[in-house]
RNA sequence: GCUGGAGUUGAGCAAUUGGUUGGCUCGCCAGACUGUAAAUCUGGUCCCUUACGGGCGUAUAGGUUCGAGUCCUAUCUCCAGCA
């Protein structure tokens, strides 16, 4: 009957709901989300693995270091998703067997195709906003010039061309050089309008059209416990007037993302429940944000409604708080709010602060392979020479596969012998050594360095995980604050800029 | 010992018939990285200088030439072949 075909799915609150265990003044809780493939205690981070894998760790790996909760992209699985549901969905098609998330691939209208970075640091001497993406230096803001911020054609009705900037030339793609660096020609051009999103697909070359429910119908296939409804994800470059227009089309994509989901949903009765997180933008304006979480908070599509919430979009970094509070304070208490795209430490005690239950990232594994390694006294760029014979652990209270072997069963000796470039080494620490590690990822011993980027991103996700787990204590017994000073205090207080 | 070939930067290679020669890759030294086009990218890497700038340089010593990494002579070193 297509009565019942249109109803909201029975199973909702059985299958999944937020428990909040304890709380912490206005906004902050510590909770526990119990999703189909198991529950997830909060505040926690969530770690990323786009193609349905984390780079260099696998599920035991994450296991190990406290991760509950993986994080892929609907985007780039879109080609796999048929035979990721014939292996039962994305946790048993990694053998990850945990709770996952998918995110709905909107986020790749940026990162594949304008390209801007979200997070964008104030300019501490005039108050402008000097475009450099999360980071203070010099260098960086000089080479980042208005020029630099993404053109806009915004010609009445037509679809919105937003075209990659001179700042992007990093992002080129090398196949693209036959057509996209032709003199002339917008590269990765990228077409929104209020169907959904056509860009060229820079690892194949293909035009892609993607809508909401493409990707709520290809987050259903790869069957995570929790969806990310579509939206348009905007930069700093993009004025008041423009994030009206975007923030309407996101919350209409929202309301398709809200009615596939529930069409998919009778569809697969079989399937395990997922829930579909609406995901909140609006740039750096508090109207803008103020009425997301209100339409998103408020809509019902067949008596459904969205299970939580995603908040998103380019944040100014001395306003975070400020910014995540303008919906938090809004959205409903009882369901989880996941800060997407964030995960450095300030960051997370932000957001937590400020209501935000769940976290994900690439940096801590990406900067783990890059190098810069995470500890209590701030990080350290492992690469550095100053650390080529560092006899010291990564951090000595780190309890991570690297910095305390034995509790997790690895044996550093074995490594450390293996390779003529080691054998000078000290091997009679219990812990893979500053200089050790450096010498493995800088090694051209292909298993070597593959060894050093597994250890370093296990290191790196633990750092933050624990940070988390100490957080979530810390709203429990009601020390928050202090914990947040004396950490970042630490933290901060003695890194080397 | 003879014959032939070759000597450029930490390494391996470039540099038009002699024509502004410090280039490329690796290594090294730094930096960046926030819902992953990223085990990636950017910059530096002869000497002096904070910088601006300046100086020198192709095994060694001479020579030819307006001009030499390139041509000539000698010496040294290495490689290959022959004895």
């Amino acid at each position: 009957m297509s009565f019942s075909n249109d109803r909201k799915d029975p199973r909702a609150e059985e299958f999944f709901s937020f428990e909040i265990t304890a709380r912490y003044g206005d906004l902050a809780r510590a909770g526990v989300i119990h999703a189909p493939h198991g529950s997830i205690e909060t505040p926690t981070f969530t770690v990323v693995g786009t193609h349905a894998a984390v780079k260099c760790l696998t599920p035991n790996d994450l296991r190990a270091v406290g991760v509950q909760v993986m994080l892929s992209n609907g985007y780039h699985l879109l080609r796999r998703a048929v035979m990721i549901d014939a292996a039962g969905g994305l946790a048993e098609f990694n053998g990850w067997r945990a709770p996952t998330m998918t995110d709905s691939g909107g986020f790749q209208i940026m990162s594949l195709g304008s390209g801007l970075g979200k997070i964008v640091s104030m300019s501490e001497e005039d108050g402008a906003i000097s475009s450099n993406v999360f980071s203070s230096s010099s260098a960086r803001s000089e080479q980042s010039e208005p020029d630099d911020i993404p053109m806009l054609d915004k010609s009445s009705g037509g679809p919105v061309v937003r075209s990659a900037s001179s700042a992007l030339r990093a992002n080129e793609y090398d196949s693209e050089k036959n057509c996209s660096n032709a003199p002339g020609r917008a590269r990765n051009l990228t077409e929104v309008d209020d169907e959904g999103v056509t860009f060229r697909d820079p690892y194949h070359g293909r035009i892609v059209k993607f809508t909401p429910e493409l990707s709520i119908a290809t987050q259903h296939k790869i069957g995570a416990d929790v969806m990310m409804a579509f939206d348009e994800l905007t930069s700093f470059g993009d004025d008041y007037d423009y994030n009206v227009e975007s923030l309407e089309r996101t919350r209409i994509w929202a309301e398709r993302s809200l009615r596939e989901h529930v069409r998919q949903a009778n569809l697969r009765r079989g399937k395990p429940y997922q829930a579909l997180f609406g995901v909140l933008q609006g740039g750096r304006w508090q109207d803008l944000r103020e009425k997301a979480a209100h339409d998103l908070a408020a809509m019902r599509i067949r008596g459904a409604e969205f299970d939580g919430f995603g908040l998103g979009g380019a944040f100014e970094k001395e306003r975070l708080g400020e910014t995540i509070k303008w919906m938090t304070r809004i959205l409903p208490e009882n369901k989880p709010r996941h800060l997407l795209g964030l995960s450095k430490p300030d960051d997370i005690f932000v957001g937590v602060e400020n209501g935000c239950d769940t976290f994900d990232c690439v940096a801590p594994t990406r900067e783990a392979r890059h190098g810069r390694i995470y500890t209590l006294d701030g990080d350290i760029n492992l690469r550095r020479s100053e650390f080529a014979s560092d006899e010291r652990p990564l951090d000595p209270e780190c309890d991570c596969p690297a910095c305390c072997p034995i509790r997790h069963c690895e044996e550093p000796r074995a490594t450390r012998q293996s390779s003529g470039l080691l054998r000078g080494a000290r091997n009679d620490n219990n812990y893979f050594s500053r200089a050790t590690l450096r010498a493995m990822l800088k090694s051209s011993e292909p298993d070597e360095k593959a060894r050093a980027l597994s250890l370093l991103s296990r290191h790196n996700v633990r750092f933050i995980i624990r940070l988390t787990e100490q957080i979530r204590a810390s709203i429990i017994d009601g020390t928050f604050d202090e914990l947040k000073s004396f950490w970042l205090k630490r933290y901060y207080g003695t890194i080397k800029s």
